[in-house]
DNA sequence: GTCCCGTGTTGATCTGGGTCAAGGTCGCGC
DNA sequence: GCGCGACCTTGACCCAGATCAACACGGGAC
């Protein structure tokens, strides 16, 4: 999740996210044709948990469209969030027969799923589905690592920048089309859920987003409705060099 | 990284982690025989780093013994430790150019590595070696988000006990061969890289192990010499339930 | 309409862990 | 032996962000 890497779904497939991500680009007719087979939508809506940790999973899949969250709790109800599903992004450990997370949907979801018994046959008949999702394994990885150095390092302000920037890069669209023009989006998280994915409470959130409004970082309409007027001046708040690590 | 699941390095391949532990269990003879030969060993002094962040990275290889350490920095000089790297852990990006974390040395360090270019031919030709790898990438997935958290929501007397924990879980001797009896290990780690990993400073990480002592969790001989008399207590302090999350 | 209730903002105050500073211990080179 | 540098500990003080609390906004049920 969370990288250009795993950004691009293509027009002609974009009903079909994981088609396209894991297999299209290598794979023959044939192959497409078994996958197509073991393929099915599920719906989901806002608010919905698509699965609790350690709970079967007995699919995997990806997000056609929508957004969901990938959380831990602790025992006495401190919870993190590990992980943002955008459109695109896979779910599921191949090889694993439970879930490690609470999967929640935070809008309307949609998600292609594949029974796992019989995805894992075709895996291991078609190498080139195990080797993509080794890369797209690896991505994520990447992104998780990323975001240890923002919860290890990274000031309430950083945080915050550094989670807009993000969104930013997956979601935006760029105003009339000028490249380098303002990026407008809206914020798909309540201040709670990104309070959970930054290690911090509503109330810094809340105040932190203030403040980059104020200083003219942001500028909101409404309260999810966010434009970027300059990125490179957000990435330079969010402590990341111009090119921006992982995601350059 | 950090995970039961690598643990084992068998007896019959110790020199070899990766023989055992991408290939040996599924291999036939001769898949053996061309890993051999693309098989090569490099040792590193305490201190000296592997390879740093942003160079050109043309193999791939395990831990044979001694430790080191994947950080991030920023430019400001904050530094985030991403990953632990102990005996039989796997290091490489097999599709990927260049490293993207800074790999040090903190003891002697003797690692088994194979070229990239023929290792990568050969897991294209020999599907258990992706399909092995990808295990051990969705093991690392898992201790990444089960450290962010650590990082995010542990208060630091419960991130030192995590570490603590984390560590026993993989070096320790078991006193006397007694089962559940005390652990004792050396801690591989300064303070400082300690806090490097914990998102904390090294004063902070001093003084909760200063608590733990004084609280009996753990006792100390010299400053890194660690005897646990109670496992079960220290997850406690570290806030896992008994069975320890992903280590479970 | 109005009564909720989920969501977000802002203020006042508290505190865990950061920062700055002073020493202590040990091992190594000479 | 002595001096030095790496590592560690402890104390005093400070501040970023948590906590507690009050209130504002808006949309849906009735």
């Amino acid at each position: 999740m969370l990288n250009e890497r795993s950004l691009a779904v293509s027009q002609e497939c974009a009903d079909c996210p994981i088609k396209h991500r894991a297999v299209c680009a290598r794979c023959d007719g044939d192959e497409l044709e078994r996958l197509e087979e073991i393929k099915y939508y599920r719906k989901f809506e806002a608010g919905q948990t698509v699965i609790w940790s350690g709970d079967r999973m007995d699919f995997v899949g990806s997000v056609v469209s929508g957004i969901a969250t990938l959380t831990q709790t602790m025992e006495d109800g401190r919870t993190q969030m590990v992980g943002l599903l955008l459109p695109s992004d896979f779910v599921g450990r191949p090889g694993r027969g439970s879930a490690a997370y609470d999967v929640v949907a935070t809008t309307d979801l949609v998600m292609c799923c594949f029974r796992k018994a019989p995805f894992e046959v075709l895996m291991n008949k078609t190498p080139h589905i195990a080797q993509r999702l080794l890369e797209m394994t690896l991505d994520e990885l990447d992104a998780a690592r990323e975001w240890m150095l923002v919860l290890g390092r990274k000031t309430a302000r950083e945080k915050i920048a550094s989670l807009l920037s993000i969104i930013a890069r997956r979601n935006a669209t760029v105003e009339a089309s000028v490249p380098e023009g303002p990026l407008v989006f809206d914020l798909p998280l309540t201040r709670e859920a990104m309070a959970d994915y930054l290690g911090l409470t509503l109330e810094t959130v809340s105040r932190q987003i203030s403040a980059l409004k104020r200083d003219g970082v942001i500028t909101l309409e409404g309260k999810r409705h966010v434009t970027i007027p300059d990125m490179a001046r957000l990435m330079d708040e969010a402590g990341d060099d111009a090119d921006g690590g992982v995601f350059a």
